[in-house]
RNA sequence: GCGCCCAUAGCUCAGCUGGAUAGAGCGUCUGUCUACGGAACAGAAGGCCGGGGGUUCGAAUCCCUCUGGGCGCACCA
């Protein structure tokens, strides 16, 4: 909303001192209504709306309008069209202006109120394989928090791990009983699930008479509870063991997260008793089964009763909600954030907004801190039904990953014999993984859909691959003529390297996309949604290729040449400035 | 039964909080083919935006309703 050269963001107060002009003072902060359009750089559709407050036919409306607006230098034609828009052609000059003057960068873009935000993604549990549902919350989780930082806001990640709960009991006594050392234990970094449904299988299969496994597991689980310090030690050694599992993910991923940011459940372990106390105590919570529970307001279930939100199991146990209750009074009080994201299924959205109904009850979310739920809609199956790591394993993510990797090698070998096999590597894991991850980002995050192989690993089209193509495009022209670092290594928010000349369509339609940057940046933080910078950066992409094929840059001369190779330079720097927000790198050669 | 989300081209998805003739990609068809890198480009065909009402100067977008999917709804997280 600050852009300093955003042109339709700049022409709003010109529109809007023209109405007042026009109809009068009462008018002043009528929305002007300023939109893209097909049919002119931008279009003012503020005359129709008005039209019946001011007493006239659109079309009259609008020549009043146009009539009082002093645009001089900024456009060249101003016109009034079909039942009422104007539309707005901008001078080339003031394009021009606005290119050269400073680079449209993320430095400038800042929004006025800066927040403390809390970001809890990928969150994924011991002992359990990363699914592609997993690599959904993930990456979109990371660049958030990348789009989030670049805008000037302070952002803490929040790696909420499942590392805590009944399950451990099991888990803990399996993997003594095959030894820590074992090729069985090994799963756990391999291949998490088939170890977790190794123990699950012995749990299933164990009576009292027979071994007593599922005896000894429940044991397992009320000393881990307890405290009882060796059993602690085992479990530590087992989470960790999980952590080498995610973080092995992670680097191959290009995640932002690192141990430092795991605030697992198990952490809040210590506060549970007290915080149900102090619930119970206030009269928030009461026991209802046998269970103490929040009822609040208006969320009712099956029978159109109140819903629960179960904070202490009848059995004393306690459940994710009152972990869930510890973890947002930490972030408020302890992280001190004014602002809490969660990066979490859709699925999880009533129990996510009963939690925090009941944590602004309890006064520990207040109204000034602002609590979301991204939602990340489920990766269904060829069955349309939700894929789980549970029944049966779907695609495992590092097989994913390698094969990704795999086919983006292909092409390269065979494309780019002359590279080096390191160099080959690089990019083939930059291209491979850059799709996966452009894959997930480019739809909206909340929106389900139906998991497709072919689709997260396509290499043409409007895919990561695309826009990594148009910048080693540009990297090689730069490259060619001698000038990549004099182009790349400016600062961000540096003007372009020459001044560059606005003249043919495909450079005018460049420019005008690169004022677009910061706007876009700003909508992408604002309503939390990445796959509208990956529209940004294909299109960008596509203009960059357009003009590719229509103005030459070497063989250009002199001034020409300069504008050009500076234009090339000023685009590179924002693909791959925008693909790092998205977590994705920008390959040298591809 | 209650609640949330979804339905757009053959397929996979956009559509910027109401604007003109609904856009991409894939696939199909026709071209570009000694190039500043073909992981590319130009063009074509392909849609009653699930059905029906309503609000509005104007609806894929907002409201109601029906149909058809997904998910959630008390001790697993």
């Amino acid at each position: 909303m600050n852009s300093v050269n955003n042109p339709a963001e700049m022409v709003v107060p010109r529109v809007q001192a023209a109405i007042a002009h026009a109809f009068g003072d009462e008018f002043r902060d009528t929305d002007p209504v300023i939109r893209p359009s097909q049919f002119a750089d931008i279009q003012v559709n503020a005359a129709m709306a008005l039209a019946r407050n001011v007493g006239l036919p659109p079309r009259e409306a609008a020549a009043r309008i146009v009539e009082a607006l002093d645009v001089d230098g900024l456009c060249s034609l101003v016109e009034v069209s079909g039942p009422g828009f104007i539309n707005l052609t901008l001078d080339g000059s003031w394009i021009q202006e606005l290119l050269n003057a400073s680079e449209p960068a993320g430095d400038a873009a800042r929004p006025a109120p800066l927040h403390r935000v809390v970001v809890d993604y990928s969150s994924p549990n011991v002992a359990k394989e990363m699914h592609v549902g997993h690599l959904r919350t993930t990456v979109v989780g990371d660049s958030i928090v990348r789009v989030l930082e670049a805008l000037g806001h302070t952002v803490i990640r929040q790696n909420h791990i499942g590392d805590w709960g009944t399950p451990f009991g099991m888990l803990i006594e399996h993997w003594l009983e095959v030894g820590e050392d074992s090729p069985d234990a090994a799963l756990l970094i391999d291949d998490p699930s088939a170890f977790y449904q190794a123990a699950r299988a012995k749990f299933d299969a164990s009576t009292p008479e027979t071994d007593g496994f599922a005896t000894r597991a429940r044991l397992r689980v009320v000393s881990l509870q307890a405290g009882d310090p060796e059993t602690f030690a085992v479990w530590q050694r087992l989470v960790a063991q999980s952590k080498r599992y995610f973080n092995a993910i992670y680097t191959v991923l290009g995640i932002s997260l690192t141990d430092d940011h795991i605030a697992g459940e198990s952490s809040y372990d210590a506060h549970l008793a007290q915080l149900c106390q102090e619930l119970e105590e206030r009269g928030i919570a009461r026991i209802s089964e046998g269970a103490l529970c929040t009822f609040p307001a208006g969320f009712t279930g099956r029978d159109g009763d109140p819903l629960p939100l179960i904070i202490r199991k009848s059995d004393g146990g306690y459940g994710y909600g009152t972990t869930d209750l510890a973890t947002i009074r930490y972030r408020v009080r302890d992280l001190s954030a004014d602002r809490v994201l969660y990066v979490v299924g859709a699925p999880q959205n009533v129990h996510l907004r009963m939690v925090m109904a009941t944590a602004r009850d309890a006064g520990w979310l207040p109204d000034a801190v602002e609590a979301t739920h991204v939602q990340i809609g489920n990766v269904l199956g060829e069955d349309g039904k939700i894929l789980k790591s549970r029944a049966g394993n779907p695609v495992k993510l590092m097989a994913l990953l390698q094969e990704a990797v795999d086919r983006a090698r292909a092409v390269i070998d065979a494309s780019r014999p002359e590279l080096s096999d390191a160099e080959r590597a690089v990019t083939a894991r930059q291209v491979g993984i850059g799709a996966v991850k452009y894959a997930d980002l480019s739809t909206g995050h909340d929106t389900e859909y139906v998991f497709d192989f072919d689709r997260m690993l396509a290499l043409t089209g409007n895919t990561g691959p695309y826009v990594q193509y148009a910048a080693a495009r540009i990297r090689s022209i730069l490259r060619k003529a001698g000038e990549l670092d004099r182009h790349v290594g400016a600062a961000a928010g540096a003007a372009p390297a020459a001044t560059i000349a606005v003249v043919e369509p495909a450079e005018r339609a460049l420019a005008l996309h690169l004022l677009e940057y910061d706007a876009t940046l700003q909508k992408v933080g604002e309503l939390l949604e990445p796959h509208r910078l990956c529209a940004y950066l294909f299109e960008l992409a596509q203009l960059f290729t357009a003009f590719y094929e229509q103005c030459p840059v070497l063989k250009a001369e002199d001034t020409v040449r300069e504008s050009r190779l500076a234009l090339c330079g000023v685009v590179l720097r924002r693909l791959s400035g925008g693909l790092d927000l998205l977590g994705i790198e920008t390959p040298e050669n591809m």
